[in-house]
DNA sequence: TGTACATCAGTGAACGCGCGTTCACTGATGTAC
DNA sequence: TGTACATCAGTGAACGCGCGTTCACTGATGTAC
């Protein structure tokens, strides 16, 4: 049935675990929809037979937990890279919530799926310490060092991701309202929750007014 | 094949139509997974054949469609009455908000799915007057109103439904998280939302420091 | 009052489909002698 | 240098399953005469 293609040479078996993930991960682009990647489909656009898959997957959910890994690792790759040249942590993070929206944005499907799949075996606790999340913290923990944010570090942390998070899924569940044009939408999103836990952080009651406005400017 | 189900009499037919729907919707609670609700299933808890589905839904898309406005229709009531008693606009927006994030929380994949899908033949404009989000709307609308927020209520409101949301399916989505206690996570959540959308509107630049003061004493 | 009939809620059996998974196999290629 | 053999990437056919949907039907009940 595959036509065309030429089978591996001895040692390079491997050649087509990444063909058969990158495939799946192209199905999900093409397609927007997870019920579209089957292995029919996946084996169809490798050129190769159906079992040929179960070489390098134990099965269906195990293709799709690398499938996982992958845009995990993406998506680190360009909360780094966004941020790297911040001039402080708090920009830093600005930066990386912008980054993590434009990726969902770009990637919709990918987004979608690994966040509403729990993949078996990676401890929660570590899945925070790890990759993007673990990322986030770095520079959280930086703000509350440098005094920019107070509070729990992970708390801080999870609040910013929910923002990220929020605006990036509805913007994907509901293309069709009437938003602002995306890139602004995400600036503002991203900057107003980054306000909203400076604020919380910087303006505790019975604050000198000159020290609240200090603090404002700080803010802004 | 089904048992103990009395046939209804002559002009009583649309009662199995409300049957047929909530046990759609007790099938979504239980199992927590829309593959699980098929008509087989759906047939199997109401007591009648699959086929009877048919005399009161036109296909299963039809009873989907029917889930999400229902689920939509109990939103809207459990946000108004969550901000009917607020003494301000801006302190009901924050009820509406807590609402929702709980009504998420108590009914996780009932809200999936209404997030998930575009119910066919909703025109977006119409859905952002009608129901939950309309309600959502005339509050912000009555901040603007009252100089409690400024800027396009539109705008504001679809950044506050963010944030919601936000908090909201991440919550569901990664509840093996190390979270503070959930009523704690949702109020610091919506509450550092309001907070980051007032600050916006109320520290414009170039502000006298007794101005700031005063404001800030307002958001709080 | 009795009976033929129309109505209509619901049945039962069957359909074709795409799915994940399995298993015995093929055949090219590198290796040992 | 030539040949038998082991290796292993990939094949082909088949499996059982649950799904949405269809269609001819049944049989209780209200109505018309």
């Amino acid at each position: 049935m595959p036509e065309g293609r030429r089978r591996a040479p001895r040692g390079q078996g491997q050649a087509l675990r990444g063909e058969v993930l990158h495939a799946a991960m192209a199905l999900l682009r093409e397609t927007g929809d997870e019920a579209s990647v089957s292995l029919r489909a996946v084996a169809e656009r490798v050129g190769v037979t159906v079992p040929s898959i179960y070489l390098h997957f134990a099965d269906k959910t195990a293709l799709m937990d690398a499938v996982c890994a992958e845009v995990f690792d993406a998506l680190h790759v360009v909360m780094k890279e966004a941020s790297a040249d911040a001039p402080d942590p708090f920009e830093g993070l600005r930066r990386q919530g912008v980054a993590y929206v434009r990726f969902a944005l770009a990637n919709p499907e990918h987004y979608r799926i690994v966040m509403s799949r729990t993949p078996e075996g990676l401890d929660p606790a570590e899945e925070v310490v790890s990759g993007a999340f673990g990322y986030l913290l770095e520079s959280v923990s930086d703000c509350t060092r440098l005094g920019l944010l107070e509070g729990d570090p992970v708390e801080l942390g999870l609040r910013l991701w929910a923002s990220a998070h929020g605006i990036a899924s509805l913007l994907i569940a509901k293309p069709t309202f009437p938003w602002p044009p995306v890139d602004d939408v995400v600036d503002r999103a991203i900057r107003s929750a980054g306000i909203g836990l400076a604020a919380e952080s910087r303006l505790p009651e019975g604050l000198a007014p000159e020290e609240i406005a200090r603090r404002v400017d700080l803010i802004r």
